[in-house]
DNA sequence: ATTTGTCGCTAACGTATGTTAGTTTGTTAT
DNA sequence: ATAACAAACTAACATACGTTAGCGACAAAT
C-alpha cells in the first residue's frame, strides 16, 4: 500500500498542497483534476480526502499562504525608517525573490484566484486591494517630497506587480541568466525609471 | 425562435467568437461552458454547433486573432527608419492601445493559450518566441549603439509585456484614469528607465 | 406558392469530474 | 500481542460537460 512520504515536520496535507501547487501552475485550477493530483503524490484519488475537505482547500491555501506572506512583508517595510524609494525597491526584491524561489504557490495565488467562492473570494480580493493601495502608498510619499518623479502611484503598482509576475516566462526559459542577474535587470528597469531626471 | 443578431457584414461565427472572448476572459477558458456561452449568445448550446466545429475552434480564432496582428505590427515597425528607443516606444503603445480596446480577446489570447492543443499549441508558442526575440532584437540593436542603456534585452522584453497585461487590472478598476494618462505613464515609467543617465 | 438551404430546437450520448461510503491495511501505543 | 487509530483502497454516486443526431421553423430564391 503506497504511502504519501512525509520529511520531518511536513503533514501530509503539506505535501498534497505542495503537489498541487505545481499542477494547477501547469494546467491551471479547473483543468487540475483530483486524479491527476492523486497519481502525483502516489495515491488513490479518493484517499486524498483522508486529509484535504476539497480541492478548493488547496486552493484557499495556496492563495492565502501566499498574500499572508506578502501583507506581513509589507507591515514590516512601512515601519522602517527609511527613504520611500528604497522602500520600494524592497518590495520589488521581495517580490522577486518570491517569485523565483516560490514560484508555484506565487504564480498560482496570482493566477488562480477567480476560482475561489465566497466568502474566499471576496476576502482575497480585499486583501490584494489593500495590499496594492498600501505601496502606492508610499510612493506617493515618496513623489510628495520630490524623491520620485510625479506619477500615477497606482498605475506604477500595476506595472510592477505585473511585471514581475513576467518571471514566469523566465522559469520556462531554456537559457536563464542567473536569479541574481535577473533581480539585478528587474531592479534597473522598473526603479530607475521612478527617480526625477537631473 | 430566437436567432443570432448580426449587424452588417458581422457572421454569426463572429458573434459567438466575441462573446466567447467575453466569457473566457472572466471564468477562464476551462470553466466556461458551452451552456453558459449559449445563454450570452441567446439561444441554446446544441446551435452554436451549426456555427462552430468545437469550443477549441474559439480558442484557436482568438489567439491567432491576437498574434497576427501582433506579427503583422512588429515587421512594420522592424522597417522604419528611426531610433530603436523609438521602435520600442511604438511597439509598446501598440500594445497598451491594443490591451485598451481589445481586452478581452488580449487578455485571453494571453492567458489562456495552455488550453490549445497540438498542432495549435507548438505553432502559437513559436510564434510567441519568435516575436520576443524580435522585440529584443531591436532593444539589443539600440545598446550596441549606446542608445540604450546595458541591460539584458530579454528580461526587458518580458517585463514590458507583463507590464502591459496589468492593464487588466485599470479595466476592473472602479475610479480609472483616462486611457491615455494611462498610456502616458505607462511609457513614462517603462522607456525612462531604458535610457542611459547623464 | 413552392422549393431550398440556413439556423435553432429537443433529446440524448459518452465521458470526466469531485466526492462519499464502507472496507482493509499498516502503524503506534499499551 | 492486541487494541486503537491513521491512512490507504475499491466501488460507486451524482452532476456537468462537449458534442451529435434528427427534426421543425424561418428566410431567401425561384
Amino acid at each position: 500500500m503506497a504511502r504519501i512520504k512525509t520529511d520531518n515536520n511536513v503533514s501530509r496535507k503539506e505535501v498534497i498542497i505542495a503537489k498541487a501547487a505545481i499542477l494547477f501552475r501547469e494546467k491551471g485550477f479547473k483543468a487540475a483534476s483530483m486524479r491527476d493530483l492523486a497519481e502525483s503524490v502516489g495515491v488513490e484519488a479518493a484517499s486524498l480526502y483522508n486529509h484535504i475537505k476539497s480541492k478548493t482547500e488547496l486552493l484557499h491555501e495556496l492563495c492565502f499562504g501566499v498574500a499572508n506572506r506578502f501583507m506581513q512583508k509589507i507591515e514590516e517595510v512601512e515601519q522602517e525608517k527609511i527613504p520611500a524609494g528604497e522602500k520600494v525597491e524592497k518590495l520589488l526584491r521581495f517580490h522577486i525573490n518570491e517569485m523565483v524561489h516560490h514560484y508555484e504557490e506565487v504564480y498560482v495565488s496570482d493566477r488562480e484566484w477567480k476560482h475561489l467562492s465566497d466568502p474566499y473570494l471576496s476576502n482575497f480580493q480585499n486583501q490584494r486591494r489593500i495590499y496594492r493601495k498600501r505601496f502606492a502608498a508610499i510612493i506617493e510619499t515618496g513623489i510628495r517630497v520630490s524623491e520620485i518623479e510625479p506619477i500615477d502611484a497606482p498605475t506604477a503598482v500595476l506595472i510592477f506587480l505585473h511585471a514581475i509576475s513576467g518571471i514566469e516566462s523566465w522559469h520556462r526559459s531554456k537559457h536563464k541568466i542567473s536569479a541574481e542577474e535577473l533581480e539585478n535587470n528587474m531592479i534597473t528597469i522598473l526603479v530607475d525609471g521612478l527617480y526625477p531626471r537631473k
